[in-house]
DNA sequence: CATTTGTTCCGTACGATGTACGAGAAAGTA
DNA sequence: TACTTTCTCGTACATCGTACGGAACAAATG
């Protein structure tokens, strides 16, 4: 019934109660340097591309023996999380609750955009590794102390967090594409503007046309899309700090 | 160079230039049936357990019959989320920003709860089939006229359609934790807790347990997860409603 | 030193997946 | 009837996660 991975997952903070085995026969690599592994694979190609047979390769050992040290592919992603998360040294938060928030969305930012495959991790329980609790007890000191009860500073994180994510999950998408056809939006949108025109004869999107080639002009020129952080972030920090100033 | 999927995604507003071809062979299925059919499956047991050979015996077909109709698995994907998106009536936007903003949100958490896997379908170029430019087209419409520049409409309903779309995404995780586990959140965390316990001995975190009990309790009491919607909706729409009316 | 015991290692194998290939089947036309 | 055009689909291949069971190895024991 208990979740046999739990005590993989807190393995560095468990206490040495039951130490490394004495006898049998040395294992060849650790628990880290598999997850590490499966770690730069996936940075470097993505989650989908992660195969146990790689991933063994890359470690120079049998793939099977991959289960020795992980119960299976799904653990092995769990794992990878925390230890991804690990890797971040959380900055204390300073300033204002804007500030302070701005800091958490940041580190969601930079983490998620360093490791796009944390988009296609799902189905994880929250709260499960060390790291991932580190992390919400950070998250949740930043909007401490402001006024709000706990459901809504529970929310509050989400909120924030999940917009971060979401301007990664865009960024993601386009690149995706771009690899997926094998060209890249622009080379796309030349190459099949003329189909796309004799296909969408006789219905006309004005506003979609306007928003949409101003958007892409301005991405275009902005190799930066900060900008929808900025507006996005900017918006959802105005109605976090009305509400914690709206009176009561 | 030229994407053949767009011909397909377009073909019931396509003029009928070359209509069913006269000679050869009947096809036993359509097109439409091939997609719904995929659909169907996609909303029964998700979008990883679709494939081509169930797919095709759900139709009565040969596997590789499937290949006349479609390009790719992805294609056929691309075809499912513009066919999907079309089945939906998009209403008459009324009342004032707040309020259309408010029906833009709610389609966008209607539709993907009641098909979770459209969580999953990514690296498709936006804009592509006919149905999601009359949304995007709908969607600005909210926003037209209100004092925000091209570039701004979009981004606010990237960060309002971005937030319902996370709901979804996180009412769906616990449901695939569960599925996945064979056991509810519930059961899960009376299995661990000791087990929790014991591993977290000699950490504490105040904010997270505190905060993570009292969501607990309200998430169990509440069968509604409105909660979040509301509060992180109600943010963002504040957010825009104050920049919309401010000073220039 | 020989044997036992506890581990880890990993070759083989199975079922599933997407799909390339090419031959066969079914219709209209000549 | 023969030909052309179009759709159908059985077979095959590479790749995936991983169940199984014995081989390899190190320490403990005799």
């Amino acid at each position: 019934m208990a979740d046999p991975t739990l005590p993989l997952l807190w393995r560095h903070v468990l206490p040495a109660d039951d130490g490394a085995p004495k006898r049998g026969r040395p294992p060849r690599v650790s628990v880290d340097e598999v997850v590490d592994a499966a770690i730069e694979l996936a940075d470097r190609d993505g989650l989908a591309a992660l195969s146990m047979r790689t991933l063994a390769e890359q470690l120079g050992i049998g793939a099977m023996t991959l289960y020795s040290y992980v119960a299976s592919r799904d653990d092995l992603v769990v794992l990878m999380l925390d230890q991804v998360l690990g890797r971040t040294e959380l900055p204390p938060l300073t300033g204002d609750l804007r500030a302070r928030l701005t800091q958490v969305a940041e580190v969601q930012l930079a983490d998620w955009r360093a490791h796009p495959w944390l988009l296609d991790v799902v189905g994880v329980r929250p709260w499960l590794g060390p790291h991932a609790a580190d992390r919400y007890e950070w998250q949740l000191s930043a909007v401490e102390g402001v006024g709000l009860d706990d459901i809504e500073m529970d929310q509050t994180i989400t909120l924030v967090v999940g917009f971060a994510t979401n301007v990664v999950r865009a960024e993601h998408a386009v690149r995706q594409a771009e690899r997926q056809s094998g060209q890249t939006d622009l080379e796309w949108w030349e190459a099949n503007s003329d189909e796309l025109g004799r296909v969408m004869a006789g219905r006309d999107y004005p506003l979609a046309e306007r928003v949409g080639s101003a958007a892409g002009e301005a991405y275009q020129a902005g190799t930066d899309p900060r900008r929808e952080l900025e507006f996005g972030l900017g918006r959802i920090l105005d109605g976090i700090e009305a509400y914690v100033a709206r009176p009561r």
